[in-house]
RNA sequence: GCGCCUGUAGCUCAGUUGGAUAGAGCACUGGUUUCCUAAACCGGGGGUCACAGGUUCAAUUCCUGUCAGGCGCACCA
């Protein structure tokens, strides 16, 4: 833990500019950075290169006059003035280490985060198989859901269930048209066969159907009719599938240690009129009107905010290009709500300013024993007792960037109704999708023709409607049974069950790494190959350094009956050696650093949403001690304080790597 | 047409709020195992940071333009 450090020195430095300079610009910034080695310093800042032009002096100069000024300043040694102007700073290491470790000495407190964070992630269609497009979503929200409460931000965490939707309905029209079953049928297929593989291929065959002959379209229609108001029997058997098929994907994500605290289902915004809520709000605001003229004559409409026409200079006369008014359709001529409306009245409610409630009911358990609720629209299902939902202070939504134009009309319609402040809170956390590498598609039977434009693109797209994606559930599959080949290669003395558990610690962490390690703007080429790799950049590569750091203390106890704390407890005593680096190696000391720089990462991820950032941190870190590991025995160490301070650091990094690996959802196993 | 994103080593990608010597994995290649686990470590080769301007003490990073690729812009969801 290195920021309440990070403050306490902005502090001091902007004190001394204050008594020095008489600078006391609120809006200058002390960048507190991280020197390329440990022998300019620990921590740095370049600030007195924006001084120098101000103070007309050289940037060496000032910083000199800085760290002189500085005073004595708590767990730090020295300030040192580098020849090209960086202020560096030097850590008193042995205190660091020791209050780290909760030896010696004390820490600052976590700051205390109040105003709940919900985070909507997952709202996969529940019509078919979840695929390695959705795990994308999942594992980012997920790991998001970690982080905040890492910082200790209160997070609720909601998966929204498009459950009224044209994909149900496309599957509810392949049951009837292709397969003639009924709910009595869809129950005995769903006890007995993987439902949302079932699924998914009847999916692929009812899009087929419709391009046949586009006539058929017309019984989409009338199927979503009739699952939109309730008509028997084919409201119940869409509800069936849509609830089978959630369940299924909520074991999926399970397996992924992925879950929930609230299931939003649209059915139930629907049934519980929020839309006329917020169609009441709308009007009254202004913000959606009925357009009377124009081709959208007869449609309540909400305007588009385009920046070329704020942006355009005032000087240049009004946009005469801006030939048509952009008009975003919210109600239909014909009376019915797009989905959009839908999405607006549940951000409405998200936010606190419906002024409407859903019921709620216990959906499942999970392993912990908490219970996952969902929505409910049927009063004599609600139970009383329950958590306070909805009305959050800040909302995450995790959508691929193909939903950026939607989720900009929502924060809009926020602001258009006059809630500003909601609106700034509301962030679209978008990502790019998942393709297939050619190699992997051409593996799943779906080449593309030579000299095709499809053929010639960098990718091949997943597509639900073709059924052409890898399948969640086997992609797990097929990581889990390469673990295991390597665990029992290498563990072959342990029994089937532990064997089999370690393996599935190892696949979870290759598949999650693999989903967060690519920044969240870059489209992922999904690679079967690369993703069975569990060499180098690898969910299993961190696992295998906290193992063998744990090892050590396996040993040391095992060997010498020592635990860890009983081998750190005389280390306010020992010579501080080495770990002051008086031999010329920082190695030691640097790992204990950028061990402790975990929660610089969680800010700077939060901030930014990117969480490759918090994958190459876990994987350099993991890298800095394998090295350490090669280069500094501790058990056939003779040197006492030198075998504990070792362990120390060892100590520290484990449990460090280790929370880091929790906010990806990734165990340590006992051996690997 | 308009908007958003991307372009860095053979391939896949990092590069923080503009800051110290542009890095990693894979692939290629040479070495390390009587040793706390070789899913590891150490070394080597490999760069017009797409291109052209601009701002700055400082640009892979910010701005403008060009080129190339991806995505989005429905009374679909």
């Amino acid at each position: 833990m290195i920021l309440p450090l990070h403050e306490q020195l902005k502090a001091r430095v902007r004190a001394v500019l204050a008594e020095r300079y008489e600078i006391a610009d609120p809006d200058l910034a002390i960048p507190i950075e991280n020197p390329p080695n440990r022998t300019l310093g620990d921590l740095g800042t370049p600030v007195a290169f924006d001084l120098a032009r101000r103070l007309r002096k050289a940037p060496r100069a000032i910083a000199q006059e800085i760290a002189t000024a500085l005073g004595p300043i708590p767990g730090v040694i020295k300030v040192a003035a580098a020849p090209n102007g960086y202020l560096n700073v030097f850590l008193d290491r042995p205190a660091f280490l020791l209050a780290r470790l909760g030896v010696a000495g004390t820490l600052p407190p976590a700051p205390l985060r109040t105003g709940k964070t919900i985070v909507e992630h997952t709202a996969i269609n529940p019509n078919k198989a979840a695929h390695i497009g959705h795990l994308r979503n999942s594992a980012l929200g997920d790991t998001l859901v970690r982080a905040l409460r890492f910082r200790g931000t209160p997070v609720e965490v909601q998966n929204y269930i498009d459950d009224t939707g044209v994909q149900v309905a496309d599957v509810v029209v392949g049951f009837r048209e292709f397969e003639n079953i009924d709910l009595a049928g869809a129950r005995h297929l769903a006890a007995t066969t993987r439902f949302d593989y079932y699924c998914w291929d009847l999916y692929a065959r009812v899009t087929e159907w419709y391009d046949g002959d586009t006539e058929r379209l017309k019984v989409r229609a009338a199927t979503l009719h009739d699952i939109e108001h309730g008509v028997e029997p084919t409201a119940s058997l869409a509800a069936f599938i849509a609830d089978t098929v959630v369940r299924a994907h909520l074991k999926t994500m399970a397996r992924l240690n992925i879950d929930y605290q609230l299931l939003t289902w649209e059915g139930d915004i629907l049934r519980l009129k929020f839309w006329a809520r917020a169609f009441d709000v709308l009007k009254q605001t202004g913000a959606v009107f009925l357009q009377t003229e124009g081709r959208l004559a007869g449609c309540w409409v909400m305007k588009i905010d385009d920046q070329t026409v704020t942006d355009a200079d005032p000087a240049a006369g009004p946009a005469v290009d801006e030939a048509e008014d952009r008009e975003k359709v919210i109600v239909r001529s014909n009376g019915t709500v797009t989905y959009v409306g839908k999405d607006m009245a549940y951000q409405f409610w998200k936010s606190g300013l419906l002024g409407h409630d859903f019921h709620y009911r216990r959906f499942a358990t999970h392993t912990n024993g908490d219970t996952l609720w969902a929505t409910t629209s049927d009063a004599s299902l609600a139970v009383a007792e329950h958590p306070a939902f909805g009305a959050a202070a800040a909302t995450y939504n995790v959508i691929d960037v193909r939903q950026a134009y939607l989720q900009k009309l929502l924060k809009q319609a926020l602001s258009a109704i006059g809630h500003q402040a909601e609106a700034d809170r509301l962030t679209h956390f978008s990502y790019e999708m998942v393709a297939l590498s050619h190699a992997t598609a051409r593996e799943l039977g779906f080449a593309p023709p030579p000299d095709s434009d499809e053929a010639k693109r960098p990718f091949v797209e997943v597509s639900g409607r073709k059924g052409l994606g890898v399948k969640a559930d086997d992609l797990i599959d097929r990581v889990i049974a390469k673990a295991l080949v390597e665990v029992n290669r290498r563990q072959g003395d342990l029994p089937d069950l532990e064997r089999r558990r370690i393996a599935e610690d190892i696949g979870i962490a290759a598949v999650r790494y693999f989903l967060i390690k690519y920044s969240r703007t870059k489209v992922i080429a999904f690679d079967i190959d690369e993703a069975l790799s569990f060499e180098g950049e690898s969910g299993p590569y961190l696992q295998y350094a906290v193992v063998r750091a744990n090892n050590i203390f396996q040993k040391l106890h095992d060997r010498l009956g020592l635990d860890e704390a009983a081998m750190l407890a005389p280390l306010p005593a020992a010579p501080p050696d080495c770990i002051n680096g008086d031999e010329g190696d920082h190695e030691l000391w640097a790992l204990v650093l950028e061990a402790a720089r975990l929660d610089e990462v969680v800010e700077q991820v939060v901030r930014t949403l990117e969480f490759a950032v918090l994958a190459k941190y876990g994987f350099g870190l993991a890298q800095m001690f394998n090295a350490f590991y090669h280069r500094a025995q501790i058990l056939n160490e003779e040197r006492d304080d030198v075998r504990r301070w070792r362990a120390a650091a060892v100590a520290y990094f484990r449990r460090q790597l280790t929370r880091m690996l929790d906010l990806m959802g990734v165990a340590v196993p006992p051996r690997m």
